[in-house]
DNA sequence: AAACATATTTTAGATTCTAAAAAAAGCCCT
DNA sequence: AGGGCTTTTTTTAGAATCTAAAATATGTTT
């Protein structure tokens, strides 16, 4: 057994690589800690694979330094996203997470995980194929809203499907002819923060995803967490109400998703004015009109708002005392979600973190978009190319 | 910088060896993954330090194999604590653990942490030099009821005290002229667990203790979690009760500590009574005379402890949910505690965990002593025996 | 006593890193 | 134009740590 991770220099040479470029061998050297020698065999490594390139620098006195850049076309990915409602998302981007070709697709319903990794396998293989640069497509990433084990490719369980333990990655692998990894989609929206985005180059951090239900997923020591069981956190299904809590989807009470995620808000909405007043079949739609109805001063539907942000704003100060990581990151999957939560949101992590770690974690915010899914998918790629050898 | 800890494999070793201990080195082999030969290496390199023994062993049919054990007498750690109510408790440990030689004395009453500091020193001399093996002793441990960043020796914060980021390692090491470490009492709780407890041989584990307040601290990955701030975890803040919450002594409301620590109880006791019935000084006897009443039939004080049992079991749903530890141990001040906490507790966790991750972790119930907190000490030994080579 | 079985150590080599020396590549000055 | 200077990068030699396989050790069994 390795003394640890092999390739442990290598990311820490691309990490740093990545968000300081263009930047020159002796500077990595003084970033990393590592020695010149040891940058020279570490960038030629990464050069003769394609994934850096030289680019030349001004001089400065001496022997001009010779600059290093990410090549953005030194690889490809596929990441593809399976949304809630039974759409496959999936985008190419390159080495720099940029996007460079699209394609989705509506799924066909099945019961079966067998079938829907066929039904995956196959529109991925399509977005292959007819995206550009097919030859350089290095792997794939498949991102579920499903509890999943990362390490082994396993699906451990989906909503509305019977299989447990389904090796979903492989079968795609398998459909494609392209290494795929899959892991739960708000692992994918960590990686792609903490490759692309307000996570950049902090080593402990937490994103918090609203959406129709609350995510959370978090980077400790630079690395994704994964439990002792492989399953990701499940911060939505903190009890913030121990006592007298609304009922949850999950079979329990209290749960903060109850509270503060898209479809508590509209469940609270209709429990409130005894639903007539939401005769609309789409969550999203009922979402909006309330909005709607608290922009035009609907007094239940503020209340409703200012209470989902100050509980969720105490359910992150609980993890901030507990865990302590430098930044949260909130992402909203609605502007109007955004505005109305971030301010409650911000006073009550003020008021509920424990003063002496108060002031040391920032809280950023975000809005989910699903292209960050599929970058999320290309920072996969990343952390793969340097684990499989 | 090298590729990790350089130290790992041996570390590793060496625990493996205490959890399975008489072991022979083709065993160790097996047991860590490591190669035969580099067994070798590192058990003649533990043998040399006078760590580890031979210890013959009958034969299975070819050359008989060799035992290894710990020799228990190869160093000994002085760990001292310091308790709230201002005495300081050393204990002499041998490798194992085993208590050698028992020091306490009361602290003078002073506001400066250089005084205290000078305190400690002078007792733990003492404790050096009346205890047996005093030129086998190889480190000291300090534990202190104060927020300290571990790596730095530093105490950035002790309650009653002004000054902050003062160097206590530093001044201790001067004054008993030995290696000394000092840390958070309750991280010593979780070493202590780790080496020679219920978390023996667990990577990802968390401890809470239930005192006069609530404290927690966790090993994750086999590493004991100091935050990026270097803060232990504030379980007892925890905002448990997020709306209309008891006051703290934080400053906050609605802290699990207001509901479920000792002097939570006795204070919410005081409350619903009007405090008549509380005219002791001591808070371990005014909770002795409530368990007593609650013993005898108070139904006030039997609501006390249930509810106090089911928020701390909430509490820890709360941070199986988000860490997913494999095992929780909760270590009670008071049998009492224990006794009338445990089953409540138990049936919160059960039904406040998310269904996925319940039956994952286990839980389990101790209580502190005093001289857990040595063997915590002795634990930072082992733990710095292979990191200051 | 020879054959056999299992445990441990040694040996040779791979990998990865570092420190220090060497080489490269421009600028500046006379 | 050429020598000296500065800074960057590469090369070289060697240290540390691990592995696989061979050699050795030390019993039991036949």
């Amino acid at each position: 057994m390795r003394l640890s991770d092999p390739e442990f220099n290598r990311l820490s040479v691309l990490k740093k690589l990545r968000l300081e470029e263009p930047v020159s061998r002796t500077e990595l050297a003084r970033l990393t800690g590592l020695n010149g020698g040891t940058i020279t065999t570490i960038t030629r490594d990464l050069m003769a694979r394609g994934l850096v390139v030289e680019a030349p620098a001004a001089s400065q006195g001496g022997r001009p330094k010779m600059n290093l850049r990410i090549n953005p076309d030194g690889a490809f990915a596929v990441g593809a996203t399976l949304t809630p409602d039974g759409r496959l998302i999936t985008e190419t981007v390159n080495l720099r997470g940029e996007i460079v070709f699209s394609l989705s697709e509506r799924m066909v319903h099945t019961s079966r995980l067998e079938d829907l990794a066929g039904q995956v396998g196959a529109i991925v293989k399509r977005a292959v194929s007819e995206g550009p640069a097919a030859q350089a497509i290095s792997q794939v990433g498949v991102g579920l809203p499903a509890i999943v084990d990362t390490r082994r490719g396993v699906v451990e369980f989906l909503e509305m499907f019977e299989e447990k333990a389904f090796p979903f990655g492989e079968r795609v692998e398998a459909l494609v002819g392209i290494p795929t990894g899959i892991d739960n989609n708000v692992n994918l929206l960590a990686r792609a923060e903490h490759w692309f985005g307000e996570g950049t180059g902090i080593d402990d951090f937490t994103i918090v995803i609203v959406d129709l239900g609350i995510g959370a997923a978090s980077y400790q020591g630079g690395q994704l967490h994964l439990s002792s069981h492989g399953i990701e956190a499940e911060l939505g299904h903190m009890k913030i109400m121990p006592e007298n809590g609304r009922p949850c989807h999950c079979g329990g009470h209290g749960c903060l998703q109850a509270y503060s995620s898209m479809s508590g808000i509209v469940e609270q909405y209709w429990t409130a004015t005894g639903g007539e007043a939401l005769a609309i079949l789409d969550m999203q739609d009922r979402f909006t009109d309330i909005a709607t109805r608290a922009q035009a001063g609907d007094e239940v539907a503020q209340g409703l708002f200012v209470r989902a942000g100050r509980l969720l704003g105490t359910a992150i100060a609980n993890h901030i005392n507990m865990q302590g990581p430098e930044r949260i990151v909130v992402l909203f999957n609605d502007p109007r979600l955004r505005e109305r939560l971030s301010g409650p949101l911000l006073e009550a992590v003020e008021r509920d973190t424990f003063p002496f770690l108060r002031g040391l974690t920032d809280v950023k915010f975000g809005e989910v978009d699903e292209g960050r899914y599929a970058r999320g998918a290309a920072a996969m790629v990343l952390e793969r190319l340097y684990q499989a050898r």
